[in-house]
DNA sequence: GGGTTATCTTTACATCGTCAAGATTGTCGC
DNA sequence: GCGACAATCTTGACGATGTAAAGATAACCC
């Protein structure tokens, strides 16, 4: 919420409006967030905030940036707990894909169904290129190639981003354990060598 | 754009202001869509959309539910000309989501990646549920039950979300029938009976 | 310590969505 | 055919928003 400060200057502005963003974005949504806003989650006039990112979308911007590299923290979190070999490093890969869309949904819609962040910013790109590395790199240690890396990548793609709007309610339904198993049927229906 | 109108009544203004509506949402996406903007293009003072829609949510929740009967229609038209063989069907089905997604990104997104139309409405609802209820029915008629379905939509949806949002490049880039014959294929990856 | 610069505030403006009140036209009873 | 009534559209107003410009404050550097 609203920071108390004593001093004219904040300290740490630039970060304490990255995080009131993301909280608007939790409470608003990508669709009716709004600057003013979040200068007032921060604390701060309504006009701060373009001096450290110019203006909303440069904000958004940022903050899609960061959202790319906590995607990639989430999906390293699954890999941590998984078994080594390639194809499990993968699955992990996935179930992490979908944790971080169902724990962040508008943050996940402002990275993947938004047109508000500049992706041809180059921070941001770079951050949005590495998490596609990633995937690339993981299905060619299984002996995929772009068209099997497109397929891995569409099904978790399609089940993080239904299961987020709260559809595919056969699923959602489903009791923690047995859902993590049905995951890992689907993710892996789209592995490389099951044509 | 501005219709010529000689009457202070319209006589279609609702018909009009849909058209205009999804114009809009073409030319400026779901985000920046504006209300009056729309008022401006069917050639009306920017209250009108008011005695016809309510209010903005209305007209986008009209328009996305003309979407689903549209997002059906494309399907169909692919399914008219597949062989009627249910998998076969079921590709076609499949096809037809891609195509709708690629044809129509800013309605696409305002259905799948949107929470501005107001998905409780009896309208919009049975056209969403009937667009679910194909999909279902036709799983079905391939032996498949219900997280067969969820399969199945999950890779449609993904790739129709990806290739639209201008992911998936390998596969955006390839010669018309070639990317067809790639599609068809991840397509069948999720289909039941191949676990 | 005094000038320079970065940081933040204030003020102003165009645009937006919505509401209320007024103007215009179609409809329907007679 | 005409007069009341209802439906349709316009006008004007309000608060909220994003952004730009100018002013205030404090940090920094010599």
């Amino acid at each position: 919420m609203a920071e108390d400060r004593r001093t004219y200057h904040h300290g740490d502005l630039r970060a304490a409006l990255l995080r009131a963003a993301e909280e608007e974005l939790q409470a608003s949504g990508v669709e009716a967030f709004s600057l003013r806003q979040v200068a007032r989650r921060a604390g701060v006039s309504h006009a701060a905030p373009a001096h450290h990112f110019g203006d909303a979308r440069g904000l958004l911007t940022a903050l899609a940036a960061e959202g790319f590299h906590r995607f990639l923290a989430a999906q390293s979190r699954r890999e941590a707990r998984a078994d080594p070999a390639p194809a499990a490093q993968l699955t992990a890969a996935g179930l992490g894909y979908v944790d971080f869309a169902m724990e962040r949904p508008a943050l996940f819609r402002l990275m993947f169904g938004s047109d508000r962040p500049d992706f041809a910013d180059p921070v941001l790109n770079e951050a949005a290129t590495a998490a596609y590395r990633h995937l690339r790199d993981q299905v060619a240690e299984v002996g995929g190639d772009e068209v099997a890396a497109a397929s891995v990548w569409a099904m978790a793609h399609g089940l993080a981003d239904l299961l987020s709007n709260g559809r595919l309610r056969a699923i959602l339904t489903l009791p923690e354990a047995a859902r993590q198993d049905v995951l890992v049927g689907l993710l892996e229906r789209a592995f490389p060598g099951r044509g």
